[in-house]
DNA sequence: ACTGGTTGCGTAACCGGTTGCGATAAGCCA
DNA sequence: TGGCTTATCGCAACCGGTTACGCAACCAGT
């Protein structure tokens, strides 16, 4: 059977399809009788108006995509819980695009999700080419980036403040009296690798502590990854006595690797993790982090995308979340 | 500016929409310079045309939707890749849609994906309502179910052998030499959670191995009612030496109640997870774990589920995907 | 020169809603 | 009873594509 349509509703109603429009949308004054039919008749047939034909007059879809790295990582994942928090209330639909990194796939999606006339996109992307993208490509959708930023990017943006969050990260472990302290420091394409890379330097710094450059090893951001980079850092002929782990992936590798070398931990080398996460209190040892907000951060980003798209100017357009420092075992060996 | 349609095109190419179209479809032949010049005309415009007008006329808008109980959970942030990897080459959209297992959420979204007119469902579906679901609203689009089944469910599912998974973590213990064994049953509304319960049964039984009813524990999917429920099992006046636990949030909070109740693990207690994680190769101790293929099943249900839209049936309506158990180290006290 | 087939493209209806404008009927007042 | 409001709703155009027909021009064959 045929999917019924506003048509077969007026008919059954003994109304215009107009009256239909306006019973459903509540957009102007229908008798209480004419309203009951309509009703009656919407339910006996299981109606259900079509977003696609309301879309085409309305200019609205009603859907907002987003681009992610990996949805399996739980970062994401809880970004993704705080948008569709912010989202559901408004009945927005939420089409989710993955792009492990690769350009051509930001690009795959991004057009996508154009053609799919998306009132709005939430985007933690990947190349220095969003800049172009931001300006020319996306012209008619409101974007407003997550996460990662870029020179030169001026929209709006959310992040977390990955500056500070390394600093009071890397503090610590200074304050646990370390003096030898490398990094696993990541996909430096990405803002926030490069922020925390900062962060990271800047509290040494402070603190007068060299840094050999071999302490510092940049990778791909990927368990396996993570576990090779700590793997050459714990092989070196000198070796720190505490590393930063740049994410959570990195620093579930860099476990591994320790645990590989037969390496204890914190006794024989000490870590500090970016971005917690609920197994992170049962690993061996329980890993010290520093925890980012990542569903607010989802939250934001909707409310402030949401805003853009009724044409309100968002409150404010660059919105930095502060990072927490939760410490557990890793980071301080008993002394 | 205002986005440019087929006519703009049409109008700057010197054509009529409907050669623009042809050449954008590639759907009847259109001499060579005249598609040079249309396809000039779309790259200046920066031209793209629109899904929703297309789909209004196509019925299609090659859009699927999946309803998931929480994407941050591993196993469905994996099977979101799954269902990616196989629409992604067709240009599928993905609209995603957590429930959180509340009954009005999965309403919502059901609603809201119809009148999306999303192509066809891939739902892990939390209620028996969905067996009523499933044949009145949803009538008119393609489901299959993914991961949890129900009594009378007859239509296109894929899930895992639960059961046999659950038996084959359970006997691991048992040649572990455990004879009490109890297990964190989880919410056993859950088919998925009957059925490893089942098999858990079952593997007692075949080795004649009793159960007081006090081992078997269900509570809400989470890490909080898996630390109380497991803390309730550590408590009782005769506890048992191993535990099972019948997925990875209930695995992690049952962990937490061990170690908080000072307990070791796998020497006081020993336990088997259901649902691996990459963390749980770095928990203490290292867990053994039934896995599932989380990512696989992502695509088959993709598979199905576009096949369903293209009118074939597909080879197999129900499909069981085998479990592995991964042998680490928290499941045999040594002897 | 006329016919018939082919090549290349345009006309217009349609998909299922929204919405500006106007129509009809009832009510009210003088 | 006629004219003017007001209350309630319908007509038809439009959104941006797709597609069934059909048309004009050209070529070949006789």
């Amino acid at each position: 059977m045929r999917r019924p349509t506003i048509n077969d509703v007026a008919k059954r109603a003994g109304v215009s399809k107009t009256t239909v429009s306006h019973v459903i949308n509540n957009t102007r004054f229908v008798e209480e009788e004419t309203r009951q039919r309509v009703l009656q008749a919407i339910a006996e047939l299981d109606y259900r108006p079509s977003s696609v034909a309301r879309s085409l007059t309305t200019n609205r879809t009603e859907t907002i995509g987003v681009i992610i790295s990996d949805a399996s990582n739980y970062f994401f994942g809880e970004v993704l819980l705080g948008i569709e928090d912010v989202l559901r209330p408004v009945n927005y639909g939420l089409i989710v695009c993955n792009t492990a990194e690769i350009l051509e796939r930001e690009a795959h999606y991004l057009d996508l999700l154009m053609r799919q006339r998306v009132d709005g996109i939430i985007a933690a992307a990947t190349s220095q080419r969003w800049g172009i993208l931001a300006q020319a490509e996306v012209r008619h959708t409101p974007v407003v980036f997550m996460d990662r930023s870029f020179e030169g990017l001026e929209g709006p943006f959310v992040g977390v403040d990955n500056k500070r969050g390394a600093y009071l990260g890397t503090r610590h472990l200074i304050e646990c009296r370390h003096r030898q302290i490398g990094i696993l420091a990541g996909f430096q394409r990405l803002s926030t690798m490069r922020e925390r890379l900062a962060g990271f330097r800047q509290a040494l710094q402070e603190h007068d502590i060299p840094l050999p450059e071999e302490w510092v090893v940049t990778s791909p951001l990927s368990i396996e990854a993570g576990r090779e980079a700590m793997r050459q850092i714990l092989t070196l002929p000198e070796r720190p006595t505490a590393v930063f782990l740049n994410n959570n992936l990195l620093s579930l590798g860099g476990l591994l690797a320790i645990r590989e070398l037969g390496l204890r931990c914190p006794e024989d080398i000490s870590v500090v993790g970016f971005d917690d996460h609920p197994w992170a209190a049962v690993s061996d040892p329980p890993l010290t982090v520093v925890r980012q907000p990542a569903q607010q951060l989802g939250q934001v980003a909707a409310q402030m995308v949401l805003a853009l798209i009724n044409g309100e100017q968002p409150p404010e357009s660059r919105v930095l979340l502060e990072c927490e420092m939760i410490v557990r075992q890793s980071s301080c060996p008993p002394h």
